[in-house]
DNA sequence: AGGTATACTAAGGAATCCTTAGCCTTTTAG
DNA sequence: CTAAAAGGCTAAGGATTCCTTAGTATACCT
């Protein structure tokens, strides 16, 4: 029964960063840590070793370019949907409810 | 400059919540809280006063019948299409990402 | 009124995080 | 080759946040 409860924060933190290709202090850096912490926080962060508190996620999100919810989408599908979905409208994602809606009920 | 920094949860939770009409300790008993701390931490968890941890976020996700992400979404559609993909397969979610992407970019 | 249910809060012990101070490997420069 | 720099990573303790206890407040019901 070995349920297994992965965070997904750690494996979409390090997706999104080696996309920029930064480095794990640089990012902290950018996020507005003091320098000398922004290497261990981060990599905390990535190896699952902490977990970040919101406005912390706020800012890595809006630095990495992708929605807060990303980071906890367990699918690759999911997550590659989710920012796609930032870059809609509110008029364009509504209508795309309607035509899900139809799809899957 | 006020840069709202909203963090959805508390509004979500309460959201996922009330749809299923059930009290804020009994959700909590429910995700296997002792009885004598359910209420004061599930109410700490709406209010904002507090933050749950992924495994308790995880047990909220389920019970509730919503992605740990429905938690972060900062609009309604977004959070709205989440559920619905969750209950989408691989192969359709897939299908759906080649869609909007040619319909986004 | 009395009892119950729900939402909510203060305070302190318990748990987690942030910071300091490094180590270890790989890569780059000399 | 050697040294230095860069990146990833970790232990330990002070700083911060959370969990738990205990209780208040309001509304509803009998």
């Amino acid at each position: 029964m070995s349920e297994k409860q992965i965070n997904p924060l750690p494996l979409r933190l390090k997706q999104a960063r080696t996309a920029l290709g930064i480095s794990q202090k640089q990012l902290g850096i950018q996020l507005g840590m003091e320098p000398g912490t922004a290497s261990a926080r981060m990599n905390h962060y990535e190896k699952g070793k902490h977990t970040p508190d919101y406005a912390t996620l706020k800012a890595m999100a809006d630095e990495l370019g992708v929605p807060v919810a990303y980071f906890f989408c367990e699918s690759e599908s999911t997550a590659e949907l989710l920012c796609l979905l930032e870059k809609m409208t509110e008029e364009e994602k509504a209508d795309l409810v309607k035509k899900v809606t139809n799809t899957v009920l």
